[in-house]
DNA sequence: CTTGATAATTCAATACAGTTGAGTTAATGC
DNA sequence: GCATTAACTCAACTGTATTGAATTATCAAG
């Protein structure tokens, strides 16, 4: 899913707007800038961007923001994004219920709500997923014209593979064409993802990987999932499926065994459930964190190990600028795998003029993937690329 | 390495190159094609593929094949690529040795050559270089405005990481903008990239990997790199260093190790050095492989299951369309591995709908890399971007 | 064998968007 | 103050792609 846009010929209005996802990303990296530094850095002459940033004005996607001082010549009018410009939504669907987010151009929530599912049937759920878009989108308060999309989030992996019957799954759906659907049913363009690949794209356009252009955001859900960014896209692999951690073969005391079975949610709730506590939310694992409960702090140290030759692996195979660590799982359990990894120095990621750590949380929480599906349609709206 | 090229804005000159490369891809991945379905199949109109293939013409990178008939209207007139019509130059430098070779346009390989190193400073290696280079080019006849650039390779990774000091590297070049060097040094443009993603590259130009857009090359060299193509592009990671699978931990006897202290050519050497018998070519392998040398088998039997192990964890984490495995090993040997290696069902890889083996052998031998560096340039030639 | 349908191609006019160069404006710095 | 600097605007120009009508060559049917 999240299909790679198809490479097509360039014409007037096709460049247009390659060129205006240009300039709206250079100001959006800058915070502001003037239409002459953004001429200088883009390819484009002073007048074409001048053009473009009248367009984008009058579109409200940007704003003016003064004048800058302090240099020789004209001060340089300057401009930045306008959040109230633009909003994404984003609904992730899983087999219990039904989550829906807005987020404004600038990557800020707006309002997120969560609706129950009772059926499973692509019907039942798509009729809660119009019902809850809607709602979110009216109470909100964002206009039909200001919905620059929804990125739709559903677990992971798509079509027939070898890791079918994962308990996660809603599995009536292969066959579909899933983007079709949903555009018709939502009335916006939409992209289809998984909750990993979502939550990576959040972070860069609020969040950990701000300004990174590659990196890879290792996913806790029910089991363990990977985004991985390159040069600010997605690598969804041939059938987007790319990014499935969790199913990769690591040493266990008994041989080897999937990374997932170690390091994920599912795997704490096990593991405390043989110590006869029961894990019914985030807040759980974060209770028995602070009261230090024997069982989590064996499971934790059980973890480090699979969970530092995961890093290792990511490492070397993708050399990202950072690993970030996030998801359905309690910023105090993240933050103690941030300490108790070690990473090997025999890496490329071990180098002396990184300016990132080499490790880090990014967003955590139940909402991490929904807000992430409407992070999807805002890092769109920025990337620049000749389309149909 | 192979930095990504710079996304700036379109304009004229720049959409046309673009259209050029769009169209030049059709014609290449069809064979012969009309201007009328490359028209449909690009999103441009007739009238602009026809300004198009006429630019091709006249600058002879394709020629005309005639006219289809056996339909219904008046019979497209077909073009194919003309083989001579451009040319790239690979040069590979390795510790001992210089390599040059010349492809044409369609990848076959016209000539190569080798030259010893006696001295590892930059500057006697790039006197060598240059010498080749024009030995080569002029030997293959090629005219200069048809020599479309070269492809520099060598080992890598590149720049200060954790992997420094493995006997393979030229370490004195650090912080030398190499691009920057060849380029001047050769006088047409240059791409560098390490040898596996040369060779990566070099498959989906000529090889197993034609007509495929992802998938992964596991490279024998010295040790065990990896080339990583997604949507027909190399993931070089944020420093150009991604694909060190030689170096991600695997179970072994003792604990885990580097794979590539398991499956590597090194790694065979060293086997076979303890067994008395000593490696100094690819034919040895071969002429033990042939004679069933028992410490070969041994080693081959030790091998496979790390290198199982790999290709389940690349599988997991990119969604190749195939696993090609390739370089500087004898065609035996990977015909081996192609049988002895497992493919565990638990994959993302491991799915119905596969219409390409998820293993495969690709092209081997002491030129792989050196012929792959000539296919960066081919590969460029074809890919549309809007780049400065 | 003629005629109509079909599809590729060409031609000429048009539109779109970016570039260029001259001119204007408003700061800084001596 | 006045020269310098830099951002910005205006108007003419240029390069490419698009559009729609006209042309050409083949197939298929009568």
């Amino acid at each position: 899913m999240t299909t790679p846009a198809k490479i097509v010929g360039a014409n007037a209005e096709r460049a247009r707007n390659h060129n205006r996802k240009v300039v709206l990303d250079r100001i959006r990296t800058s915070g502001q800038v003037g239409r002459a530094e953004i001429a200088r850095t883009s390819g484009l002459s002073t007048q074409a961007v001048s053009n473009i940033i009248a367009d984008l004005l009058d579109d409200g996607l940007i704003s003016e923001l003064g004048r800058r001082s302090g240099m020789r010549g004209l001060p340089a009018v300057q401009y930045g994004l306008n959040p109230k410009g633009g909003f994404a939504l984003g609904v992730e669907i899983r087999p219990d219920a039904v989550f829906a987010a807005v987020i404004d151009l600038c990557g800020t929530p707006i309002l997120s709500r969560r609706q129950t599912l009772f059926a499973q049937s692509l019907q039942a759920v798509s009729d809660t997923v119009l019902a809850l878009s809607n709602e979110v989108m009216r109470d909100a308060g964002v206009p039909r014209d200001r919905m620059l999309g929804a990125g739709i989030v559903m677990p992971g992996p798509f079509e027939a593979t070898g890791l079918e019957g994962s308990a996660s799954e809603l599995p009536l759906w292969h066959d579909t064409d899933l983007v079709t659907w949903f555009t018709d049913l939502l009335g916006v363009p939409v992209l289809v993802s998984n909750d990993a690949n979502a939550a990576a794209v959040s972070e860069r356009v609020t969040g950990a990987a701000k300004g990174l252009n590659s990196y890879a955001f290792l996913y806790f859900g029910t089991g363990l999932g990977m985004g991985i960014v390159q040069d600010g896209r997605l690598v969804t692999g041939a059938f987007g499926n790319a990014g499935e951690i969790g199913h990769i073969p690591v040493p266990s005391v008994n041989g080897t065994a999937p990374l997932e079975t170690l390091v994920s949610r599912l795997s704490v709730q096990r593991y405390l459930a043989t110590a006869g506590i029961k894990v019914r939310s985030s807040e759980d694992i974060s209770r028995a964190y602070a009261a230090c409960q024997p069982a989590l702090m064996d499971w934790l140290s059980a973890a480090s190990g699979p969970l530092s030759t995961a890093i290792a692996i990511v490492e070397n195979m993708l050399d990202p600028e950072t690993v970030i660590l996030g998801g359905a799982m309690p910023d105090a359990i993240i933050d103690h795998f941030l300490t108790s990894v070690t990473l090997p120095d025999r890496s490329v990621s071990h180098r002396s003029d990184r300016d990132v750590p080499r490790l880090m949380r990014g967003r955590s929480g139940r909402m991490t993937a929904t807000l992430g599906g409407a992070a999807l349609i805002i890092n769109r709206t920025f990337m620049p690329q000749i389309a149909a």
